[in-house]
DNA sequence: AAAACATATCTAATATTCTAGATATATAAA
DNA sequence: TTTATATATCTAGAATATTAGATATGTTTT
């Protein structure tokens, strides 16, 4: 867990955006098409359109987050699906409180 | 208090690091001069020793750290001193806790 | 096997950050 | 009141981040 990296993701309003969307899904995104629930997160085309980005950009956000641990990719056919790593954005925040 | 301009600044490991060190001055730097506390913080020069980056990279670091108001100068005589605004770090954090 | 769809990666242009040297300003010392 | 000291600001080059279009890859559908 490395504060600085972290930080570099969080120092982006959209991606802020994303990790609070993907804190409650069923309210942020559609129903999926496959599948009734988010247990594994959302897809990255439901993520695009909430953002209004393009597609690479998205996808170049969504893997530096991955990257730095704060979510975690699940592949379901042709979609993959983002969801929160809560155990290192807890991490994180306990870090900061004790280190920082 | 925003997140993403208070996230650039931990976005780099010696801003991080100053973050630290101001929390135990007497820790990390020597005595001043002048006065025998660090009520006020601590130095530039001081600062920029423990650095060793060069005298204007550390003015433009921790004036950007004042302008996301983390930190607090003062001036006395020829030296401004700087020290942390704990309150602004302490609603960073439990920000982050609640809404990310 | 070909076409369609979702996502990832590559390439490149633009913007921002990093960093230091030079210069300016403010205060203290001689 | 000139000189020295501490810090801030200006300028500019190098590095990194932002962003999208084009292309590649993997999967599903036809």
């Amino acid at each position: 867990m490395n504060i600085v990296e972290i930080s570099k993701v969080l120092a982006n309003k959209t991606r802020v955006d994303i990790l609070r969307w993907l804190k409650s899904p069923e309210e942020n995104f559609p129903p999926h098409q496959d599948i009734d629930h988010f247990d594994d997160g959302v897809c990255v085309g439901f993520i695009q359109d909430k953002t209004g980005l393009s597609q690479s950009t998205v996808s170049t956000y969504l893997n530096s987050m991955q990257q730095a641990n704060l979510v975690i990719p699940t592949r379901h056919g042709k979609w993959t699906y983002y969801r929160r790593n809560e155990e290192v954005l807890q991490e994180y925040i306990k870090t900061l409180k004790e280190d920082l």
